[in-house]
RNA sequence: UGGGGUGUAGCCAAGUGGUAAGGCAGCGGCCUUUGGAGCCGCCAUUCCCAGGUUCGAAUCCUGGCACCCCAGCCA
């Protein structure tokens, strides 16, 4: 039996031990495709397939497409490319609630046959009135004791099309006193005279969610139906639903939706984001959508990891983003390529080096596994470095270059900095002079010497350009929220840097390949990028002590 | 003061009457040609609170308290 353990698996192995579903465990992912898919989304995914692997059973993907108006099909393709992405297949058992139309309405019908059900005249205004509040009763509708014959004709009649919107519905008869509101005679049916991207206009009246959602578990002989908390409230319901059609019962579990620090997770919001203009677009790699975490350069095994590590649990709890990061890194530590990069680019002139000599120096590819060899970078005698590993005035613990400092450049030499050579007008440092020490080349026999620090450099006449967005929280706050949530956007969440030289080697990569920019963090090439003109996103710094140093 | 839930470390989360797993974060140290990675160590005498049962309680019982969800013809 699998090893970890949740309430959920207690359920299932108690269900497996009394023979319940007759050994079967089979699930579903039921997005509504009314928007992208999140990383909240990727937990209920991970955690229904993964069910379905661990226990040898199945997870069905089923579109809850009960809702013409906010439904499209862009929004269909998307969320299948992305369970798709996170590394699930769902093999033929691709379903839509829409499938379901016909039998939800043979479901109706025999619900209003057994006095079960009623076609209501009471608009939405009124019927809000008569449901009664948290702590009073509500009260029958005028329309509920309508005949049989009445309401089958009633309801044939909205089904031709014969009512305008929001005129009738079609409620189920239960009871108006009871103290769970979803019992209070909840609308099965509403009039929408509306196109459905998959059924067009065969329909203006549709199914809700309450009405379609069990029944279509129970189509698909859902052993264990895996929901999210808010509709603990209306099992009730659905149970009462099963019961009275006499069919196929699947149980209903609820878990804690995912919360997360520094981002917000509903819906609603990740489209104010885009609608507002904040981001990009759903793929914007500051979304913690699954297309902006991809184009972010988010690996699917790291999102995978990232749900086992959080677990499932009752309990709303909010999750550290450092989770998610350190899942990632953990991830593209052991597969990323390591390459140089010189974001902030500061030249540096090796005096004692001839001009004109280049050398093709060895370097590692990856530390973490020998097998992905190594790669030849040229060395000569002007050079780039990034500008944040030269200090004229060092702090204490400072290993990197400063005045009469040496430094080791990595897979190269020692250098020592000789002279600083300012701008007139600004003072600011834009040149530095070295001399290196022939003796120290990586590698060598006679290279003994030890410096405390090794930077990165790339050589300035062989280096390719590139552009590299540095991304930051998208909030400024842990938990944004409230009203003004929209406040604690982060202004500098996204920062463009030109000019930046990596090496050479990196002219011919292409969208979606990671690596690691050595000391500086993992990147992938953004889909931007064209032939000459390469973009990189960063994905995640790497683990930075000495920035925690400096700051204290 | 209706109904449904949840309370274990800063954040997640195991624990199912036998004496508080693990991860993230944090803090020390070792190692290091990435201030990366890796390695070692520290980090809850106590589980929302108060009583009770028991040789023994985070687990059982009673009573409180706090927080979340529900009054869409959204899902």
């Amino acid at each position: 039996m699998p090893e970890r353990r949740n309430f959920i698996r207690e359920i299932i192995n108690d269900d497996l031990r009394t023979n319940k579903y007759g050994g079967r465990v089979h699930t579903r992912f039921p997005p509504e495709p009314n928007g992208y898919l999140h990383i909240g989304h990727a937990k209920s995914i991970c955690l229904n397939f993964g069910l379905a692997r661990d226990y040898h059973g199945l997870c069905n993907v089923r579109f809850d497409d009960t809702n013409p108006t906010k439904e499209e099909s862009e929004y269909v393709e998307s969320i299948q490319e992305d369970v798709r992405w996170l590394g699930f297949d769902w093999g033929d058992r691709l379903y839509y609630a829409s499938d379901y139309f016909e039998k939800l309405h043979a479901f109706a019908l025999a619900l209003i046959e057994k006095g079960k059900a009623f076609v209501c005249d009471l608009n939405a205004d009124q019927i809000r009135e008569y449901r009664g509040t948290l702590t009073e009763p509500g009260r029958d509708s005028p329309y509920r004791d309508r005949t049989v014959e009445e309401n089958f004709d009633l309801f044939n009649r909205m089904r031709k099309g014969e009512f305008p919107d929001g005129s009738r519905t079609l409620r189920a008869k239960i009871d108006m006193a009871s103290p769970n509101l979803n019992m209070r005679d909840p609308v099965m049916y509403r009039i929408l005279h509306a196109t459905h991207h998959r059924t067009g206009d065969t329909w203006c009246i549709y199914p809700t969610y309450d009405w379609a959602h069990g029944q279509s578990d129970s189509l698909e002989q859902i052993t264990h139906s895996i929901c999210t908390l808010e509709f603990a409230d209306h099992r009730p319901l659905y149970d009462w639903f099963l019961k009275e059609l006499g069919i196929y019962r699947p149980q209903q579990i609820e878990f804690a939706r995912l919360n997360m620090t520094y981002t917000v997770m509903s819906k609603r919001r990740l489209l104010e984001l885009v609608e507002g203009g904040h981001v990009g677009g759903w793929d914007d790699p500051r979304m913690p959508t699954i297309s902006g975490l991809r184009r972010r350069g988010y690996t699917p095994e790291s999102i995978r990891t990232f749900a086992d590590r959080i677990g499932v649990s009752r309990s709303e709890s909010t999750v550290d983003v450092a989770v998610l990061e350190d899942c990632l890194r953990d991830d593209l530590n052991k597969r990323a390529p390591r390459v140089m990069a010189v974001l902030r680019p500061l030249k540096v002139v090796i005096e004692n080096y001839p001009d004109g000599k280049v050398e093709e120096l060895s370097a590692v590819n990856n530390p973490e596994d020998e097998t992905m060899g190594k790669r030849t970078v040229p060395f000569s005698r002007v050079l780039y470095i990034e500008h944040d590993d030269f200090r004229e005035d060092p702090p204490k613990k400072y290993f990197r270059l400063s005045p009469g400092a040496e430094v080791r450049l990595r897979y190269a030499y020692i250098i020592k900095c000789v002279g600083v050579v300012k701008d007139q007008q600004s003072g600011g440092v834009v040149e530095l002079r070295c001399t290196y020490d022939p003796q120290t080349k990586s590698g060598s026999a006679e290279n003994i010497r030890k410096v405390k620090g090794t930077i990165h450099w790339v050589s300035a006449a062989h280096a390719t350009d590139a552009e590299v967005r540095l991304y930051d929280r998208l909030f400024n706050v842990s938990e944004p929220g409230g009203e003004n949530w929209k406040d604690s956007i982060n202004p500098s969440s996204l920062q463009i840097l030109k000019g930046c030289k990596v090496e050479p080697g990196l002219a011919s990569s292409k969208p979606q390949e990671r690596f690691q920019f050595e000391r500086l963090g993992y990147f992938c090439v953004d889909n931007d990028s064209s032939g000459e003109h390469i973009v990189f996103n960063r994905t995640v710094t790497l683990r930075d002590t000495w920035a925690k140093i400096e700051k204290s």
